[in-house]
RNA sequence: GGGCGUGUGGCUUAGUCUGGAUAGAGCACCGGGUUCCUAACCCGGCGGCCGGGGGUUCGAAUCCCCCCACGCCCGCCA
């Protein structure tokens, strides 16, 4: 029974598994049902164990089953397992002690898998679901400077998800939410705004001997920050020359240069997250909600609210104590009393246009934003808002070679992105040049610069965000293992195959009886599940999830590779290339999902 | 003090939400593999009372309670 690559019918599943595990769950609800088990498709599939073992692709455990009625689960599994029907793709259900064993037909696997790969190119792996508009806010930082890699997992967490969502086929809007009014974009104008020569001596100390006027805005206009915001905590009339600045921010009457500095330092960090492939579809600017009268209505809105009160020196407040906030934080400030706003009461003039344009809101933020997660919530209470921003948190970067602690610009315990990423890319021409002698110099300096920002990207995205990681170089540089460049690795060596292949370009016609070894089966197994890996990141917002799966895929190809000979191979040539081609096309999407580029070479 | 999070082999970690059949990886270490499609690879080995104690359950890394350790947050900054 062969069957042909590509242009099939055109009707190829988005995921292979689909049939099969909607036929089997049915069948099981069914004959659980027959013997007085009441369990819902649903349910069914809820318990479904998808890790696969000798024993099969799925299992289904029939221990509460057995319970429910009274009876012995491995009695249960084997009466069951006679009396199911056949299903087609699916093997016989096999009992094994209390474990129903169900296995997809390999060769009918391989035919679905493949045909839906060849069909649909770059969007296997993407779901077609027309979901609701999405609203992803992450990175946020305020522009005062460059982002060292704390500040980047934001970015990588919420790009990819991005990414993740959009695949499902939902309508994505990332943004960045820029604070060019509070007190820190104020601190980086107040400083720009006079003449060095009349700086104080601490912060020139910070200047470069030679200013060099084509060095990017975020790292050359960001210098002095760290440096000035120490100065101001101890010298108080500059913290009022600040203060009053901030003021003429919100009262939309910035210096005039203020705006030319904020989107200047601004695009130079977007540059820098860049490099790792990090973008966004807008940029929110916070001054928009003030000039707007946004914000004012907010105030107003708070200042009518159920627990609104009066701070002694005029301030307007809500006393959010039933909000099961800490404490000292339980009386939420939301005007000052010469009638500045904060943050907080400003975020909520920003989620209620979220609100207003999109049915899921997504905001991507650092543990130390907890509390103000909560905050915003109460705030959102109290103006009689049910809808909520989902928030996905994720935990700091530390730097134990600096006494421990999370990553902090201003604690002087930085590693930035740039620098990291510069290493990444000399270390990574190294390696290209010691086995690639035959490339081409700037395609080593592009390859390089791809390479480096896989890994870097790849090193921070493979841990769950509920994971404190503790930054050490050696690790954030390797190109080896669990790494962005292994993955690219495999990548480059399907690539080559194929680029040897006689020149033919395919599409190759493939017999799924000369799919038939263990390692072809395995590496097909793996393709068949990204689709299911894309649904389930969706849900979880787990991204590294995509990452480790992004791995296997990678693992299981390499082990192809080893053991099988692709050009060299008699009849099963052509099927050969046709996998090596469906794995090439499986390991780009998944290389896309995460932000990291394909490479033909490396 | 209160809150949030974490604790799995020497190191980094998956699995924990939704309890299941011998807890998966990577690094390091030891031993193999390249006349052949890229060895940034592959194969094998070593190494785990899943922080501690109690409980629930046919079954606990996973659920509940207590304790310990570590990180972070608790500002009229953002």
């Amino acid at each position: 029974m062969a069957t042909r690559g590509a242009d099939g019918s055109g009707q190829s599943p988005a995921d292979p598994w689909a049939a099969l595990e909607g036929d089997l769950v049915r069948a099981l609800a069914d004959a659980l049902a027959a013997r007085g088990v009441s369990a819902t498709p649903e349910q069914v599939a809820l318990q479904l164990d998808w890790s696969g073992s000798e024993h099969g692709d799925l299992a289904f455990p029939l221990h509460r089953a057995a319970k429910a009625v009274g009876r012995d689960p491995s009695e249960l599994a084997r009466e069951i397992a006679g009396a199911m029907p056949a299903l087609a793709g699916l093997s016989p259900p096999r009992p094994v002690g209390a474990f129903l064993n169900v296995a997809a037909e390999p060769r009918d696997l391989a035919a679905t898998t493949l045909r839906s790969i060849f069909e649909r190119g770059p969007r296997y792996g993407h779901l077609d679901l027309a979901g609701a508009r999405v609203c992803v806010e992450h990175t946020s930082a305020n522009p005062t400077g460059p982002f060292h890699v704390g500040r980047v997992r934001n970015g990588i967490i919420g790009d990819t998800l991005t990414r993740v969502l959009r695949a499902t086929g939902a309508p994505v809007t990332s943004q960045y939410y820029v604070d060019d009014v509070g007190r820190q974009a104020a601190m980086v104008t107040w400083i720009w705004s006079k003449p060095v020569a009349e700086w104080p001596e601490e912060i020139r100390a910070v200047l470069p001997a030679v200013d060099d006027p084509d060095e990017r805005a975020d790292r050359r206009l960001g210098r002095p920050y760290p440096a000035v915001s120490q100065y101001l905590k101890t010298h108080p009339e500059a913290a009022a020359e600040v203060q009053a600045l901030s003021r003429a921010l919100e009262s939309g009457h910035p210096p005039a240069r203020h705006h030319e500095l904020v989107t200047k330092v601004l695009e130079g960090m977007l540059a820098s997250l860049a490099r790792v492939g990090i973008r966004f579809d807008e940029l929110v600017w916070e001054s928009r909600f003030l000039s707007s009268g946004e914000v004012d209505r907010v105030v107003e809105r708070l200042a009518a609210a159920p627990h609104a009160v009066t701070e002694p020196n005029g301030a307007a407040a809500i006393d959010a104590g039933d909000y099961g906030l800490p404490k000292e934080s339980a009386r939420v400030i939301v005007a000052r009393a010469d009638g500045t706003t904060l943050y907080a009461t400003r975020d909520v003039a920003y989620h209620l246009e979220k609100f207003g344009r999109f049915p899921r809101v997504i905001d991507v933020l650092g543990q130390d934003h907890h509390l103000h997660a909560r905050t915003l919530e109460a705030l959102l209470t109290e103006i009689g808002e049910t809808r909520r921003p989902e928030f996905v948190i994720y935990q700091d970067i530390t730097v134990p070679d600096s006494g421990g602690g999370r990553m902090s610009t201003r604690h002087g315990k930085a590693v930035y992105l740039d620098d990291l990423l510069d290493e990444a890319e000399i270390r990574a021409r190294a390696e290209i040049l010691a086995r690639r002698e035959d490339m081409a110099p700037d395609e080593v300096a592009q390859v390089a610069r791809t390479i480096a920002a896989s890994a870097v990207r790849y090193h921070i995205l493979r841990v769950a965000p509920d994971k404190t990681v503790a930054f050490r170089w050696e690790d954030a540089l390797s190109f080896e293992g669990r790494s962005g460049p292994f993955l690219q690795y495999s990548y480059a060596r399907a690539s080559s195959i194929l680029r040897k292949a006689d020149g033919d370009a395919g599409p190759w016609p493939f017999d799924v009886d000369r799919l038939a070894t263990p390692p072809e089966r395995a590496l097909i197994k793996r393709l068949s599940l990204l689709p299911g890996v894309v649904a389930r990141v969706a849900r979880t917002t787990h991204v590294h999830a995509l990452a480790g799966f992004a791995h296997q895929l990678a693992e299981e190809f390499n082990r192809f590779y080893e053991s099988t000979p692709v050009i060299k191979a008699g009849e099963e040539r052509a099927s050969r290339l046709a996998l090596v081609a469906a794995a090439r096309q499986g390991l780009g999407n998944a290389l896309d999902l995460l932000g990291l580029s394909p490479l033909e070479r490396m």
